[in-house]
Formats: C-alpha cells, sequence, structure tokens
RNA sequence: GUGGGUGUAGCUCAGCUGGUUAGAGCACCAGAUUGUGGCUCUGGGGGCCGUGGGUUCAAGUCCCAUCAUCCACCCCA
C-alpha cells in the first residue's frame, strides 16, 4: 500500500513531463493570442455547487463524485469539471461589473470516480476556457477555432469536428414531445437504459451506442429539426463563423452531450487511434448555468480538452517532444584526490550559466565516463590527480569527439567560448 | 457498476500436460584492455513466482477469494 498509487491516478516522470509541460506552454500560448486570461479555482468545492450546476441527474453527479464530509461537517466535493467553479467564481467575485464578455481559461486536475480504462483515469487534467457575458455566436466559433487551432499547433492530424445544437428552454419541450412520440411505438425495440431515458432524458436516446437504439432513433426527429427560430439562426450564424475560417465540421445531429448545462451549441473532438474514449475535447453553450448557480441571466460557452488523451494522440502520431533535460558539463575525476576540486569547478559552472553535474556514487573513472555518456552531457571535464599538480585538466567535447588541455582556471573561460 | 485478458529479477518476458537448488535478454555494479564513455569478454548482486486460502506426497504451474493492472461496456475530457 505504501508503495502503490490509489488506483487510477499517475505519476507524472521525468521524460513524460515534459510532453505536459509542452501541451500546457502552447495552450497558453494560443489563449494569450485570443485574449483569454487565466483563472485558478480550488481543486475542491461545495458539493451543492455540482449538484446544481453539472446537473443531479448526470452520471458525473449520480455516480462518479469524489464527496466527503470535512471536519467542519460541511460536504465537499473534488471538483469533476472546471465550468461549474468558474462560474462560481465569476459570480463570487463579481466579474460582471467588469466590461464583458469575460473570456478565461484554465489548466488543472479533475477527479471523476470512474473504472480506469485507456485514457480515461481518476485524477485527470483538462485545459479549458470559458467566455461569461456574450451570447454572440461567433463567439462559440471562436472558441471552436481556438480549440482546433490550439490541436494543429500541437501537430495533431486527422481530427474530427462534430457539431449540434441541442436547443434551448423554448424548442427542448417540442423536441422532446416529437421524439416521444416518434419513439414510442419502438420502445420495446430500446435497451434497458434507452427505456428509463424514454421519460427522464428522452434526448439522450439519441446518443446511445446500442445498434438497436440507434437503428431505432436513426430517422428520429433530431434537435436540428425542431429548432425554435432564436436557437435555428443561432446555430446557423456559429456554422457561418466556423465557415468563415475555413474549419471543417460534421454536423453530427446526434450528438448530445452528458452535462445538462448545454444550451444551442454543443461539440465534440474526436481523435483516431486513442482507444475507445475518442473525444479529446468537448464543449458547448451553457446560457442557463449562470442563473442555475445563483446569477442572473448571463450567457456563457466553453470547452474542455483531456489532456492524457491529448497526449496519447500526440504519441499515437508519432508527434517527438524534446525529452529531458542533459547537462551542459559533466566533470569527471581520476582518482580520489581530485574530488574536491571537482566539486569546486562545479559550482563555478554553475555561476557561469552551465547545467553542470559530476559523480557522487563513488564510481570508477570508467565509470564516470560512461554516466558521463548516458546523461548526454555535452562537455566532459576530466580532472586528474596528477595534471592538478600543475593546474591542468582535460575538456573532452563529446559531440566532436575533441579533446584539449586546459589550464583549471581557464576552463570554465574556455567552455563559455565554446558554448556558442 | 458489468464483462474479458494479465500479474515470475529494476524492465521485457520464458517456464510444455503440477515433479529436484526458478531461467534468458536488457539494465545495474565490478574486473579484463596497466588513466579516458558508447564495442567485446569475464564475473557479481539481486526473485515472500501480486496477496490469502484450498487440492496434492509435491503448486510458479490446478481451484477459490482478494488486490493491482490493461482493454471493452457505460460515461466523458
Amino acid at each position: 500500500m505504501l508503495t502503490t498509487r490509489p488506483r487510477g491516478t499517475n505519476d507524472i516522470l521525468p521524460g513524460e513531463v515534459e510532453k505536459w509541460r509542452w501541451v500546457e506552454n502552447h495552450f497558453r500560448r494560443v489563449c494569450v493570442e485570443y485574449c483569454y486570461n487565466e483563472i485558478r479555482t480550488p481543486v475542491f468545492e461545495h458539493t451543492e455547487l455540482f449538484q446544481r450546476g453539472v446537473g443531479d441527474t448526470t452520471d458525473i453527479v449520480a455516480k462518479e463524485m469524489y464527496t466527503f464530509v470535512d471536519r467542519g461537517g460541511r460536504s465537499i466535493t473534488l471538483r469533476p469539471e472546471n465550468t461549474a467553479p468558474a462560474v462560481r467564481a465569476y459570480l463570487e467575485n463579481k466579474l460582471y461589473t467588469v466590461p464583458q464578455p469575460v473570456k478565461l481559461f484554465y489548466i488543472g486536475p479533475m477527479f471523476r470516480y470512474d473504472r480506469p480504462q485507456a485514457g480515461r483515469f481518476r485524477q485527470f487534467h483538462q485545459v479549458g476556457a470559458e467566455v461569461f457575458g456574450s451570447d454572440d455566436p461567433y463567439v462559440d466559433a471562436e472558441i471552436v477555432a481556438m480549440a482546433m487551432n490550439f490541436y494543429k499547433d500541437l501537430g495533431l492530424a486527422s481530427l474530427e469536428l462534430h457539431i449540434n445544437s441541442v436547443g434551448c428552454p423554448d424548442c427542448r419541450p417540442v423536441l422532446r414531445r416529437e421524439l416521444k412520440n416518434y419513439l414510442k411505438p419502438l420502445i420495446g425495440d430500446l435497451c434497458r437504459d434507452c427505456q428509463e431515458r424514454f421519460e427522464k432524458n428522452p434526448l439522450r436516446i439519441l446518443d446511445c451506442k446500442v445498434e438497436r437504439c440507434s437503428e431505432a432513433g436513426g430517422n428520429a426527429p433530431t434537435t436540428i429539426e425542431c429548432l425554435c427560430e432564436n436557437c435555428s439562426h443561432h446555430f446557423a450564424q456559429f456554422k457561418k463563423g466556423l465557415d468563415l475560417l475555413n474549419l471543417s465540421y460534421i454536423v453530427d445531429r446526434r450528438l448530445v452531450r452528458g452535462l445538462d448545462y448545454y444550451t444551442h451549441t454543443a461539440f465534440e473532438i474526436m481523435a483516431p487511434d486513442i482507444g475507445a474514449q475518442s473525444s479529446i475535447g468537448g464543449g458547448g453553450r451553457y446560457n442557463g448555468l449562470i442563473e442555475t448557480c445563483g446569477g442572473s441571466s448571463i450567457p456563457g460557452v466553453g470547452f474542455a480538452l483531456g489532456t492524457e488523451r491529448i497526449i496519447l494522440a500526440m504519441e499515437r502520431q508519432g508527434i517527438k517532444i524534446p525529452g529531458a533535460s542533459s547537462p551542459d558539463v559533466f566533470v569527471v575525476t581520476a582518482g580520489k584526490g581530485a574530488d574536491a576540486q571537482a566539486f569546486n569547478l562545479l559550482f563555478s559552472l554553475r555561476s557561469a550559466g552551465f547545467s553542470a553535474d559530476k559523480d557522487y556514487m563513488n564510481r570508477s573513472m570508467k565509470a564516470q565516463m560512461k554516466y558521463a555518456g548516458k546523461t548526454g552531457a555535452r562537455f566532459v571535464v576530466i580532472l586528474g590527480e596528477e595534471e592538478l599538480a600543475s593546474g591542468i585538466a582535460q575538456v573532452r567535447d563529446m559531440g566532436a569527439c575533441k579533446q584539449e588541455t586546459k589550464k583549471l582556471d581557464e576552463v570554465v573561460k574556455y567552455l563559455t567560448s565554446m558554448k556558442k
């Protein structure tokens, strides 16, 4: 137990962590280009925020949250997503009083009690963005464009952008009614889950992966056909925005997101070859969420992208990221007497701006050379006991296979000239 | 929550139908080439065979449970 981490969690080790920094740095850069500002919210919130915000009936809230009672008797939940916390922060800090829209992005860990699988973990990471205060469909297009732009920057190819409109409180009842009328005679053919969904949330039947259900839903009326004028216009403008940016997309009338708060625009980005969990990002508009969370009627749009899945997709597509850095200089000693000098030289090198290291394992000189080779050090400085007597050291350029003899007190200067 | 695969050295794995002191490659450490890495050779350290029960004269091998891990369902990022 002491030496195993909890199920569904990961250590990100040297060699791996560089990929994370790479992805996160790219995301920050893109966000800054689009004029989004970073926000950091707590990793835990009051349970009620997610119950109300994400929705009591969603799987996330119903069975996947890490919820506990703290010592003060409050019900606390590790955040399963970051949209509700961002909304909370927006309201709590009265960000509706600054000029709108407010454009935010976040990077951080999320927690869901799921069964681990390829691309799915209990502590996983998301990068995401939210825009509060504007109902402009071009903002929907901007946010999609930003996500796609980010993927492209990372070198990811063959991604599919799926879009849909899930309607608004005005037209959703119409859709529900139409859908139920259509499905009523077919209800016996549906899977057990969908029979339950029929009453609670018939929309989700469209999204069911069970073959019988997708067949039954094949010709069912979809959201798009039932959209009210307003929603329909919003969707058209959103698509126009994407067209203006030359973003290709697939209108997926079956796309229904699992979080309750979505209205109008919904989208998802799929990557091939990363297993069953092929969605590497998704989002949409949530015009009712801020009000649900206790604010006034303020619109919002956003997305979340899964960092693990992005990295997985990059690996599958053979995109290489520079790994752990290697030292500029490795100091090797020949003979015990040279150790103190080596230790000293190390610190001189570092203050001159080199990354430098030496052996701390009492290795033989040969083993030190071998080790230096493995670290990938560009230069090796060899301090021999005998040479030290006359103040001399040898400097080897590992790349060029060249070796020079230098005065000990000129080694740093020499390396500085060589570094360029 | 449901289903299937896997669990032997630090890593990747072998170990056939149960039968002596459990193996290989890589890695690690040390020596050979009498002070200079990556090649070659030699030697060495390391394994409650995931854990706990059971069957048997005998279990790494068979059975049960449990845990971990991978994959899929589900859900989602």
